[in-house]
DNA sequence: GACACCCGTAACTGCTATTGTTACAATAAG
DNA sequence: CTTATTGTAACAATAGCAGTTACGGGTGTC
């Protein structure tokens, strides 16, 4: 997997589960599908749990399903799900640097949280049942 | 120092050149007043010299200088100049997976690159002079 | 109750990117 | 020739991330 691959494992799962909402699927059929690791898959998608996209069941038949139809879960609600940032988590503002470097970090920061605004609203115009519409009927895996 | 300083260090360097450009500024100077190492500053602004931002003279008195005014550096020059990118460098797009994931690849891709395009522009609306001209006169530090 | 199944999480490894550091060849001025 | 300085290679230290193993705890089946 490339870097960041968070990002992609949480789309392609919930596109995937889009084609089946009957059956809970378990972190070890994800992986599979996916190319990884269970755990890794648990990590990911519970991220997505606490921000009210998934749902989860321990036990016996136990695992994973949509909260709420694909068409109502942008490409922004996954990404802020996941808590990831263009914007460098900026570290205390380093009260000894200069006057010069300060007024750097303050307008850098904001060109950086205004473009980060700018992704989260281009990603909000997008839905996860966009995305399955925008694919040939009948992709090659079976579902 | 922090995540990807690289480019806090161009921008803080290439404004502090700014306040002497008579005298060239050795990398151990600048290395000094960024709080980092000779051989770190080397790294990145030989980057902005083969951008043609910056010239470096070897040898006895011999360091860095502005290969132009700050009037006509933007912030655009040194992003681009440094070959960074929030764009992630895609991976050759893996031909076996489904076209599920394939659609997603694309549009989330061109999302991003639409996003960087966007920051670009935004980066080269401000130059290095501008910078300095929003910050308060004589700063705390000699110069 | 015993068992099988499955999530939640901690702990560890391996990989990669970044930063810092030392070392040294090449080059230029005095 | 000596000194100052860049250019670069090599290496260590650190941090973040993907992957893996292990195990505790919950939940349905028998
Ligand atoms: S959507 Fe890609 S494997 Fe099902
Ligand atoms: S501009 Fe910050 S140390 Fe000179």
């Amino acid at each position: 997997m490339k870097r960041n691959s968070r990002l992609s494992l949480a789309l392609h799962t919930l596109s995937h589960m889009a084609f089946d909402t009957e059956d809970a699927q378990t972190s070890a059929d994800i992986a599979d599908h996916a190319g990884t690791n269970p755990v890794v898959v648990r990590r990911v998608l519970g991220k997505l749990r606490s921000a009210g996209l998934l749902l989860s069941e321990r036990g016996h038949s136990g695992g994973w399903r949509l909260a709420r139809e694909t068409k109502h879960i942008t490409l922004a609600d996954v990404y802020d799900a996941l808590g990831e940032s263009f914007v460098a988590p900026r570290g205390q503002t380093d009260a000894r640097t200069c006057s010069v470097a300060q007024s750097l970090e303050v307008q850098v920061s904001q060109i950086m949280k205004d473009i980060e605004e700018s992704l989260v609203e281009r990603l909000s115009r997008t839905t996860i049942a966009d995305i399955q519409n925008s694919t040939k009927r009948e992709p090659s895996h079976a579902h």
